[in-house]
DNA sequence: TATTCCTCTTAATCTACATTAAGTTTTCCT
DNA sequence: AGGAAAACTTAATGTAGATTAAGAGGAATA
């Protein structure tokens, strides 16, 4: 039950005292999943925050040919959720599941909210990583609507070297937004010039 | 200079005593501008978030040709800023600018930073609507991906009805991700059926 | 160790939307 | 009010990437 990837994670932002980290502590719950089985699956209500600590996770939602479109990876020390859901008790849109084998922490939506309220040093913590987040969605988005698939591509491994390696083509495809058959087509193609 | 709207935002959230109100004042800036002037230009460095108080804002990335793709609009009541560029201090990849005469209050970066860490109920109010960003940008990716040009102008006008009246057919067309031309068609051979 | 199911590839055909190029109407500025 | 500049429309042509289909190599499961 390994929670040094998360508190490292939390020290790059703020120093929380044993008290802090005791009740920090306390809240967290641990799990293991197989390959493909699912966290999260679009229609029910997400009412937790993810954090991956081994494996892959990803999240993912499908249009109505049923093609998968994926809106994140989560190696380790990556938290994932469908925010809308959390914050606002909707069904969710979005399926989470595992790629790989993997093992995550969970905390609930109660005790995600009473831990940013009594420890502020967490709400800070959050309110920072999310800024990261904003930041990260805006430069997504003008991403996708300024570059071309082979540029998104490009990206996509500058971004993510350690993903491009482990994750089947197939994947990175969904997550750059063009089907399996044209990124296969676009690298070898590429190779050729 | 009327900070009234920034308060009543605010005060959906959390409850601000009259010392922690005096404080937010004291740091708020208060400025004009005329239709098409600049807040912030690609390439220089964000260092402050833009509350809108009265017109409408716009902010928006330029690809290799030179079209303009529309990331966000601020009518009265919303915040625009470059996240990446503020946090990291990077230039900027978006422009923002003002699609009618506006009026806006700005915080710099450093008093924002202090007035989180100084008054915990701004660094909560932050961080829960940092959240609601979070939100609807995983959505907006979402819909960008699962759904076609006519969805998404559907989807547009219940989000933002009270924009659709206002704004500039081409500036719509930007946003949902298509060109003037295409949007023009697809509004006038719909009307035929 | 066989078998079943993925994953990747290649290639032909197709389509949503872009581009280009006018022309028309509306809005803005002096 | 009058002239310039935006905004909108229509239509022909072009294209990035989708779809469909079918086969070949890999890897998980029994």
């Amino acid at each position: 039950m390994d929670h040094s990837l998360l508190l490292a994670g939390i020290a790059k932002y703020v120093n929380l005292d044993a008290q802090e980290q005791e009740y920090l502590i306390s809240v967290l719950h641990y799990k293991k999943v197989k390959r493909k089985q699912f966290l999260l699956e679009e229609g029910d209500v997400n009412s937790k925050v993810i954090f991956v600590t081994s494996g892959c996770l990803r999240s993912y939602a499908v249009d109505k040919n049923g093609t998968e479109h994926v809106l994140q990876f989560a190696p380790p020390g990556w938290w994932i959720t469908d925010m809308r859901s959390l914050t606002t008790g909707q069904p969710a849109r979005l399926n989470i599941d595992a790629i790989e084998d993997s093992e995550y922490i969970y905390i609930t939506k109660a005790d995600f909210e009473e831990l940013n309220t009594r420890i502020p040093k967490i709400e800070h913590y959050n309110r920072v990583i999310g800024q990261n987040a904003i930041a990260t969605y805006q430069h997504r988005q003008i991403d996708n609507v300024t570059l071309s698939a082979m540029e998104r591509y490009a990206n996509f491994c500058q971004l993510y070297p350690s993903l491009i390696k482990t994750l089947p083509q197939k994947q990175v495809a969904s997550y750059i937004g063009v089907t399996p058959e044209f990124l296969s087509k676009m690298l070898n193609t590429m190779i050729v010039k």
